[in-house]
DNA sequence: TCGATCCATTTGATCGTTCCAACGAACGTA
DNA sequence: TACGTTCGTTGGAACGATCAAATGGATCGA
């Protein structure tokens, strides 16, 4: 059916071993037998059988990711758009991605375990860690490489690689960027425990107290867009000049609120979903492809870690946008 | 490392040939011997490795999967859901997912060519089907098995393989139960010309003509909440009592209509997608288990096709929800 | 001249499975 | 007894690549 390397090797008048190496290893081969090689590869379409290949080796170059259940909705658009990220890119390093399903933590654990075992994937992705993951100890033990997407909110666990974005530096970025409309800047987020809810805060109260204001204007609901419009009804209502959101989904609810009360406000939400998309609000976005680049390159080396730097995408509604940035940075800049 | 082929014959005393034939054709081995096998296999943990496997018999039981890119948002959200129900059966099946990227349809084919001729995947999934759809042709000439997510809108193809959603009888399902709530059931959807949406609108048609009542109450906007909420204020105006929607975007912006205008009107989507279950309005469960299953039934064997019934998943929100169903008929009753 | 070193290439073995042809034993039939 | 079938099992070859070790020439210093 298709080429082999010895029907190249043949066509070439080589051995076998020399158009391994011409492909695998080039510089070890001789210049001009490279270049015959490699005009019988083209002529032949000669493209290697990786299952050959990965049986000798007993390496896929394949990284597995568990696809969640997700119920809610926004995190799972994050969570596919990340997905699209590491796929995209893995590609470019001539890797595969093979997905998996499972129903709990443990479920989870074991698919890797066979996978690993069986050699059709080398490499995992963990997603969604949570305080006190389960799986990270039980990856590290059993020697799997792995990249967690989420920091390690607890400090137990031995040192693993991990990614995460850092959404201080997001709301910080969003908050300085409301305060150019006007200094009553409000914070709508969740209660507090939940690590990447408390850094957003962070970041919002970080940036007020650089601008010696005061951080007051302050409400925690679920993630849910009825107490969110509710939560957002009382902050316009003491004054908030903008609202700077955890999520979309709260400032989807604080755009309820705003249209109910007629006010024209800025409001900045978290994620850059589609909603932020549709309903033409500013959106911190969290750079997937970014995350998806230093989990690539992670996956292979000594644990480390990375901080992705989200940045705000500025949308320009009348109503709840984001005027046009001042300062000439970076980008260009437009009347105001 | 691993326990092999050979490892077991050892422990059970028989050829590699026999533990091969008990693991795949269990029926043309001695009970006696199998069950000494199987407990070899069991004693070892015997997983056959897949490598050496496909590599002998050159096929991968894999399913691969375009993964698209999706700024829209909603649509990413199906895919997912969808990329999720399938995996998770293929895996009952002892079939794998594997993942890919691709720029454009030509891309796509490209793709799936190289991942089928190096046996990285035998067989496919194609998602987001259009007209004219040059995937289908080119697939169905190179002779890879594939299943389509959407029906063919136009009928000039070589038959093959696909799945759809009766999104017309999702909207006729939808708009029974708008009418136990009142006669003048709107339609708030897409411009005439997308197949999908044509389907959905004829839905309501049907239902509304089966009803003996008129179909006027009737918009078409683009996918976009702003454009949805100025449409839905004058079906409302018109004297709406309640809005079937083609999408849960639509749907959103209906809401937005409802809450400016203080009316209490039942609200219907379409995907049952997060924002639907935030905002607590019914929507139309596109029932994507099931057209998952209908998939790997059919990705191998010859061209044919399934339609996928849809069901509207109700919800009771006092402001725009249904009220429960009061039949408690099974389901799929007509109104006359 | 001889031997050591290096470079480019080749040869044979191997990864773990399934395919193929052949095998002996048990059985019925002539 | 002899012979063809069927059943359960077996050993060797093959899938297509990489690994490890060996080969034959150049090149170079002693």
């Amino acid at each position: 059916m298709s080429a082999t390397l010895a029907d190249v090797a043949a066509k070439a008048g080589v051995s076998r071993q020399t158009v391994s190496n011409a492909i695998n290893t080039p510089r070890i081969v001789h210049p001009a037998t490279l270049q015959r090689v490699m005009a019988a590869v083209d002529e032949l379409g000669y493209a290697p059988n990786l299952h050959a290949r990965r049986l000798r080796t007993s390496s896929a170059r394949t990284i597995g990711i568990r696809l969640e259940r997700h119920d809610d909705g926004i995190h799972g658009v994050l969570l596919d758009r990340f997905l699209h990220a590491v796929t995209e890119q893995a590609a470019g390093l001539d890797r595969h991605v093979l997905v998996f399903t499972a129903d709990d933590a443990d479920a989870e654990v074991a698919q890797i375990r066979s996978l690993s075992q069986r050699s059709l994937a080398d490499a995992f992705v963990l997603t969604s860690t949570d305080h006190r993951d389960r799986r990270i100890d039980a990856l590290a033990e059993a020697g799997i490489p792995f990249v967690a997407f989420g920091r390690p909110w607890d400090d137990g666990s031995a040192p693993h690689s991990w990614v995460d974005v850092d959404g201080r530096a997001g709301t910080r970025e969003a908050t300085d960027a409301c305060l150019a409309t006007g200094e009553r800047v409000a914070f709508l987020g969740w209660p507090d425990g939940s690590g990447a809810g408390d850094e957003r805060r962070g970041g919002w109260r970080d940036a007020m107290a650089d601008a010696g204001l005061p951080a007051d204007l302050d409400r925690a609901v679920e993630d849910d867009p009825a107490q969110a419009q509710a939560a957002a009804a009382e902050l316009l209502a003491a004054g908030a000049t903008s609202i700077v959101c955890a999520s979309d989904t709260l400032a989807l609810g604080a755009i309820g609120a705003l249209s109910r009360a007629d006010a024209s406000v800025p409001v900045v939400g978290f994620d850059d979903t589609g909603v932020a998309a549709g309903l033409g609000f500013s959106s911190i976005d969290q750079n997937l492809g970014a995350v998806a680049a230093a989990v690539l390159e992670l996956l292979h080396g000594e644990p480390a870690h990375r901080l992705v730097t989200p940045r705000l995408h500025r949308r320009a509604n009348p109503r709840w946008g984001l005027p046009a940035q001042q300062s000439a940075a970076a980008d260009g800049k437009d009347a105001s």
